[in-house]
Formats: structure tokens, sequence, C-alpha cells
DNA sequence: GCCAACGTTGGC
DNA sequence: GCCAACGTTGGC
């Protein structure tokens, strides 16, 4: 796609739960279980093939941006939403009228040291990044091109 | 483990 | 449709 379509992305995932070593052993994996609106609407609706993903460690001491991915899938319904056995099973969610979505990432590359929460933080031309700011919960977030060029050239 | 911030739920 | 109560997230 044109450089100018290509768009970018923050995803949180806690490593307990998968992480960027996971990935990287799979190569690929489907984005399930992620159960909130914004998010979701995200994934449904603006993600497309080839947009760029920061991988970042949520909940881990410290936290941090662990590597780059891609989108590799566009959004399609959630299936860990129909498992009763599933943590994030939703009854109200059906193969006829699906509320969750999901999209697939591929992985790229792991950094070879974690660029930590601090040190974005501390970078000039991040300070309006979604994840620097108080409160910011979401875990699935656009990242502007600009921040995108700030964040990968910290470790190029 | 604490707790601020946020999203969701449900009574009214 | 308001809003208090509750549950969750996630940095610290």
């Amino acid at each position: 796609m044109p450089a100018s379509e290509k768009k970018f992305w923050l995803l949180k995932s806690e490593p307990d739960c998968y992480s960027i070593d996971d990935l990287q052993r799979d190569g690929q994996t489907f984005w399930s279980g992620v159960r909130n609106y914004q998010a979701r609407n995200m994934m449904r609706d603006q993600m497309r093939i080839g947009d760029g993903v920061l991988f970042y460690h949520s909940s881990t001491e410290p936290p941090c941006v662990v590597g780059l991915a891609e989108i590799c899938g566009e959004g399609y319904p959630d299936f860990t939403a129909l498992d009763p056995d599933d943590d994030h099973f939703d009854p109200r969610h059906t193969p006829d009228n699906p509320i969750w979505m999901m999209v697939d990432v591929r992985f790229i590359k792991k950094f070879a040291e974690a660029i930590t929460l601090a040190e974005i933080k501390a970078t000039p031309g991040l300070e309006a990044m979604i994840l620097t700011q108080r409160g910011s919960r979401l875990s699935v977030q656009p990242v502007t091109a600009t921040e995108w060029g700030i964040v990968t050239g910290m470790r190029e």
C-alpha cells in the first residue's frame, strides 16, 4: 500500500498472557479477547493489512514496547466470545450477531533492548502519545506516523 | 498491594 | 437518560 495510507497502532498485552516471545515463536496470531468497544471499533473499521504495530508489555516492571509487528488479517468475529469455557465468553455474541472482533498480527522484530514507558515519556515529540496520558487504559491505541518514526528510531 | 482513572451496569 | 455503584486496568 502507499506509505501515506499505512496506519500505526500500539497493542498492549500482559506477557503472562501473550508475550512478544510467544508471537516470535508463533510467527502470527489472532488478537483475541479485546472487550472494549473503542478498541473493537478500531480493529473492525480502521486496521488494514500492512499497518504497523508497536507491541507493548503491560503490568510488567518496567512496562515497555518490546518489538514490532504488523496487521496481517483484517477484522473478523472473535470466536473466543462463543466459548463458554473461555475467560472472554460473552453470551450476547453469536455467529449471526457478532459483537467482538479481532485481527491477525504477524511478528516483525523483537528489540534487543525494550523501550520503557519511562523512556517514552521522557522523549521529546511523544508527549501526546495516548500511552503517556494519565489514566489511559486502552489496549488498542492509534499511533501517529510521527510517533511511530520517533519510537522505532530509538532502537535503530 | 494501592489506588486513580475509566468503562459498564442497572435502578430510578 | 442520569448517575451511583461496581469491576477492571495498569502504573507506581
